[in-house]
DNA sequence: TCGCAGATATGATATATATCAGAAATGTTA
DNA sequence: TAACATTTCTGATATATATCATATCTGCGA
């Protein structure tokens, strides 16, 4: 089958283990859907009916504080599973997830997963793990950008976007407006410190493109603001 | 078995489709451990070695981030899991937790909650669920936190410990200071702004203890600032 | 019981960040 | 292409919160 799971080279190493019947569900089980940039996947409150697992792209998780307003949850790599695996115990979506960059995502059908988890318990074990792993990751950013001043946050997801693309140069794929939204402060601060930084030879911008000049600076500020 | 799991009243649900012989197993696996008020349970960086459920008391879950200060992360109720469940991806804890009441705490060997998800598949659907929630509630508190003023914060806090102690009056079991480190404010700024609901009737304070005289007015300072 | 460290308390001031205002650049739709 | 909306940008000002200083109170060990 071409579109099996088992074959699959953006697999996730939680899959790693199955064996050929688990694998058959698996690809039996699931969708392949591609969405374009801005397009939006699911909507905060919806129902719970599948496992996402993103392939390719980059997503946000964000919930509406009001109408005007977004509040960024955080940002998913490929190979990442998405929505914080509330799967487990709400039935409704707890946050909204849309598409920064076109995106492929594999659909499971969650009763297929719970199915797993049931069956097999080192696939229940590992699935446990990683589920912490991404809680634990999103939860200590939160932390982290709150202790920092808002130098020290634009420092921080320049870092970050950094470690997406592993370049120093790369298109940033969220408007300023989506940079407050993530880290917590408002877009026109966004603007002055990515100018004061520009002055101050750290980085070079040019509309979305940023070029990473004075990396260890960088790291400075994200560090101690 | 006097000390036995199966009929622990105090026990999760988490536990309660186990069979005869699961019990026997946790009980065997399982340590209970008083610790007094201010105590520490675990520190930062310490090896896991057991899975953590508080029965009894009141904990706090908190990161050092300078030599005089901690970020409190959260507080952990009766009937609940302590530590993030980091367990099962992290080899060492992520945070601290120390006793802020006097508590009782059961102490499970890890390994025996890892055979449990591997041989019995409904508990480790159940646990996955748990721990959602658990991460859930945690991430969703520190949001909402963010997005209040320090009025709004105050009031917050004050409400969490009328649930907890289902009460209006109630002795708050944290220090000003700690209050500070848990809503992410200074220190005056807490006493300043008690001190100020107290000018306005809305509570009283003597000491560690509270009574909130006016709840809706409270509800109201909770939500909008 | 004293003395001391930490907690509580309050006022004055400094500072970081938000807010407001307006302009230029960019993208989008008719 | 024009007209309009949105994003980016910069400066001026307002405001919330942190910081500093100082005093009183409280609990605790010697």
């Amino acid at each position: 089958m071409e579109n099996s799971c088992e074959l699959c080279i953006y697999r996730s190493y939680l899959f790693d283990n199955l064996d050929k019947k688990e694998f058959a569900l698996l690809t039996l089980s699931k969708k392949e859907l591609e969405f374009r940039k801005g397009s939006i996947i699911c909507r905060e409150g919806e129902k719970i009916k599948s496992f996402l697992y993103l392939k390719q792209g980059l997503l946000k998780i964000y919930k509406n504080v009001d109408n005007r307003r977004e509040q960024i949850i955080g940002i998913t790599k490929p190979k990442d599973f998405i929505g914080l695996l509330s799967a487990f115990n709400e039935t409704t979506h707890l946050y909204s997830i849309s598409a920064l960059e076109d995106s492929s995502v594999c659909v499971i059908d969650i009763e297929a997963i719970k199915n797993l988890v049931i069956k097999d318990g080192s696939f229940a074990l590992n699935l446990l793990g990683k589920m912490s792993k991404i809680n634990d990751q999103i939860l200590g950013t939160r932390l982290n950008i709150n202790l920092k001043n808002l130098r020290g946050r634009i420092a921080y997801i320049l870092l970050m976007f950094r470690e997406i693309y592993k370049s120093e140069i790369y298109d940033i794929p969220v408007s300023r407006k989506e940079i407050a939204e993530l880290i917590e402060m408002r877009t026109e601060n966004v603007i002055r410190i990515l100018s004061e930084l520009r002055k101050d030879k750290i980085i070079r911008i040019e509309g979305k493109s940023i070029e990473i000049l004075d990396l260890h600076r960088l790291e400075q500020i994200a560090e101690f603001g």
